[in-house]
DNA sequence: ACCTGAACACCGTTCAAGT
DNA sequence: ACCTGAACACCGTTCAAGT
């Protein structure tokens, strides 16, 4: 029916229907398809972090080799955006419809997805660097932008509204929590300010506990509320 | 007089001084200093991205060695600290204090950092992941701590709002600007978002003109008002 | 026809050997 | 004492050779 060409776009890299699930006869292995090729990916990306996650170590644990995982995906960027939609997937979407008013569906749709980033820190750096259009994404997007059209909002102020607070949610997690495992802690950072030079910036030092110590659903929340209050 | 130590706190990726400036024997070649390390990095970031961005690229265009790198900078990690800084040291910064309200100083600033983000777009990967610590981006919070402190702001306030401004601004300027050398364009975009299914994604096409092709200014300006506003 | 070992052209990092 | 060529242990990707 609709125009299936325009759902694979030029590059490869979008999103990609792969050619027919190749005949797997890896002898005595469970077969390889691109579910579980993806389910384990994000099971390594999750433990070890993008940075140290290499197709050598995904193969490895496939019992695989490297070349075989590229009958499946066309590039390590294709598997990654495979494996940020898995994590999309996740977000556990509730009955908008049976929300009071628009604000507060909006705010439950931001906190689920900011829940599930929560869930997968070591994910969020292959997020900020691509617009999500895997099946999940798709889905995503139509929900919030069909809320806030149903509320009577104009199709550009819906699409506004969807991408400052679309960008909000991943740009916050992606900066609060994508430095967990690499920058220092906030203990460290705390001390850090604390010890900078009082005559050169005291309102640092001063404002050092507010910096470091507020606990991250807080922080994440109070920006959001911005947002959405401002939207009225 | 202050603690100099805790200026250089435990990881040496946060913001090391380096010991004394090595001294340079490059027969007849420039000799290689910090500085002019972290210009040329810049200008090749600038240039190919950073992921194809490597240091023997770097130091081929130094006519070096990579070798030679790691008697000014502990890692790649950590040059890429200073490259960092030294964009935000280009923010340019107006008098705060011949502003109005603090609601137009804070407009003004944060649009400052946009501005110049936007001439770094490659840098951008890079600044999410980290908190800025370098020189110019302790110079930079303490200015807006100032500002809000100066206006009344209590401590705590003007923590948590500048930390949603700030990760605003550099994330909202990833999600838009990182994706500029990779992803698909905005034409693009906007033919994919046409040609979905109509009866799943109705809400996503009519409002697909309103997530592809609103100016990037005007589409960082309508979300960063929304915070401004929220924040009265 | 399908799979994959082994190679290719890289990478960040290190250190023994040079000057 | 300072510098750096050359190596080390990787990486993503490809393709000729296997089955």
């Amino acid at each position: 029916m609709s125009s299936t060409s325009a759902q694979r776009p030029g590059s490869s890299a979008w999103w990609a229907n792969r050619p027919p699930a190749p005949i797997a006869r890896r002898r005595g292995r469970p077969p390889l398809d691109v579910d579980h090729i993806v389910t384990v990916a994000l099971r390594l990306v999750d433990d070890v972090g993008v940075q140290t996650f290499s197709l050598r170590m995904l193969a490895e644990a496939l019992e695989s080799g490297t070349a075989t995982l590229y009958r499946h995906f066309a590039s390590k960027d294709e598997l990654m955006v495979h494996v940020v939609d898995r994590v999309l997937g996740e977000v556990e979407v509730c009955e908008l419809d049976g929300i009071a008013t628009w604000q507060e569906a909006i705010t439950s749709v931001a906190e689920a997805l900011y829940a599930t980033l929560r869930r997968h820190p070591h994910v969020l750096p292959l997020l900020v660097a691509q617009v999500p259009v895997g099946p999940n994404g798709l889905t995503h997007r139509e929900r919030v932008l069909r809320l806030l059209l149903g509320h009577g909002f104009p199709v550009d102020l819906a699409a506004r509204a969807f991408t400052a607070v679309g960008h909000y949610v991943i740009g916050f997690a992606v900066q609060q929590l994508g430095t967990a495992s690499a920058g220092p802690d906030a203990p460290q950072l705390l001390a850090f300010y604390r010890g900078l030079d009082p005559v050169a910036y005291p309102a640092t030092i001063s404002a050092a506990e507010g910096l470091t110590t507020v606990p991250f659903e807080e922080e994440f929340r109070f920006g959001l509320a911005l947002l959405v209050v401002g939207l009225n």
